[in-house]
DNA sequence: GAATACATGTAAAATGTTACATGATTTT
DNA sequence: AAAATCATGTAACATTTTACATGTATTC
């Protein structure tokens, strides 16, 4: 799957495994993450299947650049994928809960700990949600041309909000019941 | 990971390898699942690191089970994980997203058909949470010796459930977003 | 007669993580 | 002087998925 976030951004315009690394970084990372090192073997299988092409990009007193760009193969792979509706839902992991789950032999107070400091990492996603990630999309979304992906955008945003607001809701009323 | 769901459950009772595979499907499964494969393949090797035990159970007309047993040091193994507090948030994987995040480039409608079918897929989801769900752990909290289990199997479903209707709502604000 | 449940596993491929390796430039 | 950024990549390992393989007993 990560290929298709690849392909999504090599649908914009060319760039390099670091720039990739980059903007994901900034942008899909609450939804999709991946290692530098997952990225560049990705793209060097990509080049491969004939899906992107990649040439070098000489620079002085810097590391030489791999830029890549999407085929026309790419293009319509990406299309049929993003064209293709899901039919069932994602299963999910997390830890958090696991543990939860066989937590009734660990002392209560230990498990409490442990939800108040998710708390505040999450009292600290829903912050940024709400203010960096928020300001940034609204600039997009002022300028013409990027009107149109600027409302997706702000729709994964959202997304990352209404999460943390119910992770929140969550944590505060498992504490509740444990407490008493 | 799965490791420790393998000892969750072997520390309340030996199991064959095919029991967990049923047990996880319908308890830890919306927020921890594995194929019948990798538990078998993981079960081997946690014996091989000693911290299960197995043995043949012959049967008649069946084929015979290999039961597990968690051993002293699988105890203290999954006691010291459970203790350990995550000091990170979890970062998920969400497909519908990033195909929404690349979707500016795809006709308005058909984006529309596949939210549109997530929200049905979410809304049975969130059925079976505050139905059936509920109500397998309502037997259990009645129970003298699983009430104390039963507690920490209740905040998972709730959080099932407020996922649900978090999700459910965030396509409701999605839907309209683009419609207009 | 066909499908499902019981019960085990192996093999191969895909995906993802951690660690290693290099070296100049820029910022603290 | 140390740390971070720019920029590339490889190797080894761990995790997860998909597919194959077998065979009986029970239910529809």
């Amino acid at each position: 799957m990560l290929k298709y976030a690849l392909l999504g951004f090599l649908n914009y315009s060319t760039y390099s495994g670091y720039d990739l690394k980059q903007l994901m970084d900034v942008s899909t990372s609450n939804f999709w993450h991946a290692k530098q090192s997952q990225i560049y073997t990705t793209l060097k299988k990509l080049e491969k299947d004939g899906i992107v092409i990649s040439h070098i990009e000489p620079q002085e007193s810097r590391p030489n650049r791999r830029v890549y760009e999407i085929t026309e193969s790419g293009k319509e792979d990406l299309r049929n994928w993003i064209s293709q509706p899901m039919t069932t839902i994602e299963s999910r992991k997390e830890t958090l809960l696991l543990k939860l789950f066989f937590s009734s032999q660990l002392d209560p107070q230990s498990v409490l700990t442990e939800l108040r400091l998710q708390q505040n990492l999450h009292q600290a996603e829903l912050t940024r949600f709400q203010g960096v990630t928020k300001d940034v999309i609204q600039q997009f979304s002022s300028s013409e041309d990027m009107q149109k992906e600027a409302q997706f955008w702000e729709a994964t945003r959202r997304f990352g909000e209404l999460y943390a607001e119910m992770y929140i809701r969550w944590l505060d009323e498992t504490i509740e019941n444990l407490e008493s």
